[in-house]
Order: structure tokens, then sequence, then C-alpha cells
DNA sequence: CTGAAAGCGCTTACAG
DNA sequence: CTGAAAGCGCTTACAG
């Protein structure tokens, strides 16, 4: 708490305030703060003149005395899955939420929690009414859902409530960013992968896990980027499409439909721990498998050397983000950025530590 | 500029402030100050007394009302390498630093740039003693000459001057933070890719380029955990290591050395384009190439497809979190982490560009 | 439509 | 050693 030392004090370069513009367009600091916030209530002639003032002297407002003057406490509040043993995906988005929260609570901003089940669209309806009556200043929201999600960001429209989707995004919205990954081109990216594993020879199997519950759009995406890359470029792999509905994933006979010989690599678009364990009782430590999500299950079997790759897409830093850009628009009025998607990160058995130390820090974003 | 609707406005949850204390302790708010920033003047008793109230209360202070009312304008410098045609590298952070100093300057910090070149020793001298008389209140700093930096933070340690290392740390200094890389992993790392590509065949050349002025140390550390990746794993392969001297970078056939036929990859533990555009020339695609940065020259022939990974280093974040650590420390008095490391990003043709697109995004770094 | 005044939670001289 | 007062650049009632 101390200071160790003096500190330079400068007084020189002061910024224009709302005083000097009162000044110079003569008028009281009331006044001008109307114009500033379009207030109304101030003729067109004096309007002018404090708007010419301002651009005159490029007048940018102090956001950390407006903070400070400030009554409004804005409310944010989250929409999405609540994790489960079974699926621990969403946990990491909750905890980038609720880090972003501890460091804006300095300004005031407070956030409240809506999780529904992610297999029941009833669910989320039913948060989502429940966000409605708690009559937030910003959302941010997993729109897994789409029609129901469209449904309610219509009405989020309506009352002038900004949001953020993260995860997905619905294709009509008016949403305020979306933070999200490219699908579609990490298909390509694993393929990549997998073709340098593979090098033209053997076959290769994309797994589809439980796609008829969860992650339809995702896993879809991925398989069409897998395939797209292979179209362009080696001919002399054969591909072959698996998919294995939830109610067998514990069944692991149902990886046998191909011949055991011939796999040389196995591209789960979810749950990879799956595979991995399969391929592990098995035996069958040769076959390179490359899947999705740093959950616990996924890097355990990353740390064996079953699984050889994991693509990450950052779902803490989603959630983070969104967060903030939330923040940053209703308190700071930030231009924020509508299309965010998150750099595709590759995870190895090597670079995991660098990467989880990284990532998990819950210290603080910064440090 | 306006509010589309309503805001929340809430009371209820109001935080205790030094006007509290102050009551509650009998003493008036210059008082409770005073033990607030221990700036003495205050009698033992009451001095208790304030401490015991503010403990109870579990007082937090409020740092916008702080950042307002304070005449202290913190004044960060840097001191890192200036970048040149011949070598970009330290354009990254320079943008990094740029960035970060625009999202602070709300709080009255400001940043000066003092560059040395990278190549002469006397230059980081010279800077060194004009950041000295530039008195500052934190230094961001790139300790690239080992003796002259050690000579450097000693003098900043007696002034209670705090700083930040980035790209590579002292071992026995007291900065503050470090924000930087783990070459050896990312040697392993980059092992790792290589050995999935050419699979138990053929000779692996490791190549350092220039390693006898710059990089020493990373260059090093990234051969070495290279070659012990490949100790603990694949006997199959045989390594050559190829040292390349500044002067010969534009002479192609100093790779003549090795045998056409034989190699199947080229780890380049820096400036990776040059070997590219050699293997260009001769035709010579099917040959992994694995190096590091994302500087122009490597994403251009990353893109050919001449080079097949690289690995990144975020240089661009290391500069930016480097000005936080000491905006936080400084400003908000925050607990800063030591040690980061950033987390090994591999590039490829196929995440290329949401890489960029995120990476190097200067409308600010949250939106 | 406009202005004067109080206040946000602190810091900073200044007076005693 | 301690207190009272002014001020940081805004916002917010309130009065006219």
């Amino acid at each position: 708490m101390t200071l160790n030392r003096k500190r330079n004090i400068i007084n020189s370069s002061k910024r224009t305030g709302i005083k000097e513009i009162a000044g110079l367009a003569d008028v009281s600091i009331g006044t001008v703060d109307r114009v500033i916030h379009n207030r109304g209530q101030v003729s067109k002639k004096t309007m002018k003149k404090i708007l010419d003032v301002m651009d005159k002297t490029n007048y940018r407002p102090n956001f950390v005395a407006r903070v400070l003057a400030s009554k409004e406490k804005p409310r944010l509040v989250c929409l999405i899955p609540f994790h489960t043993p079974e699926n621990m995906y969403w946990e990491a988005p909750l905890e980038g939420i609720i880090k972003a929260e501890k460091e804006i609570a300095d300004y005031g901003v407070t956030v409240n929690y809506f999780l529904f089940n992610q297999y029941l669209a009833d669910s989320f309806e039913k948060k989502a009414r429940d966000v409605l009556s708690d009559n937030p200043d910003g959302v941010l929201l997993a729109p897994i859902f789409s029609k129901q999600a469209s449904d309610f960001v219509k009405k989020l429209d309506n009352l002038k409530i900004p949001y953020v989707f993260i995860d997905s995004k619905l294709k009509e919205a008016n949403n305020l960013s979306f933070f999200g990954q490219n699908s579609f081109r990490s298909g390509m990216l694993a393929a990549k992968l997998m073709e340098f594993s593979c090098r033209s020879k053997g076959t290769i199997v994309i797994v589809n896990i439980g796609t008829e519950y969860e992650n339809i759009h995702h896993a879809r995406e991925r398989e069409n980027g897998f395939k797209t890359y292979f179209l362009n470029n080696t001919p002399g792999i054969s591909l072959h499409v698996l998919n294995i509905s939830s109610e067998n994933i514990n069944n692991r006979d149902s990886l046998v439909e191909i011949p055991d010989t011939d796999i040389s690599g196995i591209f789960a678009t979810s749950s990879a721990h799956i595979i991995a364990n399969y391929l592990n009782h098995k035996g069958k430590n040769q076959i390179t498998l490359i899947g999705y999500d740093l959950t616990n299950d996924n890097i355990t079997f990353l740390e064996k050397g079953i699984i050889d790759f994991l693509i990450c897409q950052k779902p803490r830093e989603q959630a983070f983000r969104g967060i903030y850009a939330l923040f940053h628009h209703i308190v700071f009025k930030k231009q924020i950025r509508r299309n965010n998607l998150m750099p595709l990160d590759i995870i190895t058995r090597e670079n995991l530590n660098d990467y989880l130390e990284f990532e998990l820090n819950k210290e603080g974003y910064y440090e």
C-alpha cells in the first residue's frame, strides 16, 4: 500500500473537460452534459454551439470520472449451459465469466447467472424467460437451440438490450458481438495434421459421437472441413465416417465396423476420450488420434500419448471476452468488433503444460 | 453516446468507504488516508484503531476514485530493440506496447520509448542511461545483453523502480514479472511435429542461422529441446546440425553439405524463410520445414506450402501484458504473477488466417 | 430550455 | 500528530 518513491506529477497535458467546453460555449456544464448524452431539452442553437466547441477542442470524456459519478450499476447476465460430470465442457466458459466479473466489479458492474440444461430446449426457454424478468443491461448467451434463441433475442432487440453470442451464433440476429471458432477451418487443420501423420496410406475414420444431441453444428462443420482438405489434397487416402449415437458410447464394439489393420488415423469430432479409451484397451497406440477440447478426460489420454493432437477453441477466453465486450460497450461506449474467431490452437503432450498454466490462470487475466 | 433504455440503479450494496472508516474510528478521513498509504505521522494508537476498523469492515479501496483524485501520472518506459527491414521481429512487441498504451491512457499513464540496436551492446548501454535520466515509474525491457542488463537492473533496484522482462530474463534479478516462452519445450514440440511428418526415415537437419549475433540463447535451447525429444523417442532417425553464419546466409550452397536425397525434414531455429527460399529454388517442396515466428517473410512461405509449421511465441502479447503488469502493479497495487510463459502456438497454412485476424487486431485487446 | 449546487470516494495541500 | 476544506471530471436532482 505504500509508494516506494516519489512519483512523477504532471499537470501539463491537461485534456479539455466538460468545464472548459462550458466556458468556451458560454453555457453551464449541465447543458454540456445534456448534449453529450443527447438527453434533449436543449435548444438547437446552443446544441450546435456546444457541438462545435467539442469538435474544435476534440473533447474526449473522462470515463474514470464518469464511472465514479454515475449512479448506474450495469447488470449483466449470462445464459449458458451448466456443466455436468459427464460433460464438463461448459465449466470453462463459466470460469471465464467469473474471472471477468471480478475484474469489472470495481466499475460497479455485476453479473447474474442463468444456467440451463444443454439437452433440453425447455430448460433454455424457461431460463430465457427468467432473464427477461430480471431486466438486465446486457446478455451473454450461447444460442444452442436456434429456434428458441431466435425468439429470445427478438425480445431483447425490442427491449434494446445488447447481447453477445459465444460458442455459436444465429444468422439473422442483431447481436453486439460474437466470440467463437471456425469449425470448418479447424476440420481442415485436423486433416493437415492427419495427412502429415499418415502419409498417404491406410484408412482414416471420422467419428461423430452423440451428435444427435449436442454439438450438431460444430461436428458437421468439422467433418466438412476435414473432408474438404482431403478432397483437395491427398487422393491416396480413404475416408470412412462413423456415427455413434450416445446410447452406444459405452459399447466398444461399435468401432469394429472398420477392419482393424487398415486404420491409420481417427478424427473424433467430439468426445475423443471415448475413442482413446477404446484404443487404449485394444492396445492400438500407433493409430493417430485427433480430437477437440481440453477436457480432463481428453488431457489424460493426451498425456498418455493415446490422443496425439487436441484442437482447442479457448472456451474460457470466449466467455471472458464476451463479458468484456458488453462491459466496454455499456460503460465506456466503445466500438466492439462484431465477429471474433478464436485462433485454432493445437495442443500436444509437449505444449500442454505451458498452455494450461497460462489459460487456467485464475489470478486475473493479465497477471 | 445515448442510453437506449433506463438502466438499473442500485444503492443497496454500498461498499464501505473511507468516510465510514473515519466515522467508526472517530477520526478524520485525512488520517484514515494516512494509514491506508502508510504515510506516517499517525500515532500508534489511532493507527491501530483505524486498522482494526478497516479489518472488521473489510475495507477495499475504490480504485476508480483513487485514479480520479490522484495527481500522480505514472510514466512507464520500454527498453527494447528497434526493428529493421532485415529483422522485423521486434515490430510485434512494439505494437503490443502501443496498444496497451492507448488502453491505459484514461488512467493517466504514459509510455516513453527507448529503442536500441539489438546487435550493439553499446547501444543498449546508452539507452539504459537515457532511461535512468528519464526517471520512470516502471520499466519494460528485453535484457538481451546479459551483463549490461544486469548492471542496469541493479540500478533500478536501488531506485526502487519496478521492471518487467520480456523475451528473455536474467537469473538473479528482482524483476516484477517476466513474459516469455519456453524455448526448450518449443524445440520438443517441433521435434514431435517432425517425427510425425518423417516417420522414422531419412535425415533431419537442424539449422542455426546467424546465431553468432542474435538469438543465441533461444536458438540453443530450441536445438536442445529438439535433440532431447529424438533421444527419447525415435532412434531410427539421424540428426545433423548445420550452423550458418550471417555472412553466408545469401550463399545457397551452404546447405549442400548434406546429401540431397536423404533429407526428409529441416528444423530452422531461426530465419526459416531463408531455408524456405533455398528449398523453393531447388524445387524441394516435399521436405518438411519447421521454423519460428510469424514474420512476413515466413508467412509468405507458409502460405506457399514451403514452410509447414511455424511456432509462435506471441511477441505482441508478451509486450502488451508486460505493460499491463506494470500498470496494474503501480496504479492498482495488484499482485502480479512473476513467471508467464506464453503458450506455444503452432501455425499452419490452415489456421494462419484466424490467428492473424485475432492477434493483429489493432482495435483494442478485447473488441 | 438552462443553471447552480451537491455528490461520487478518494487525494492533496494547508492550518493548527 | 490531526482535521477541515478544496478538488479530480463527471452525473444528478432540483429550481427556475
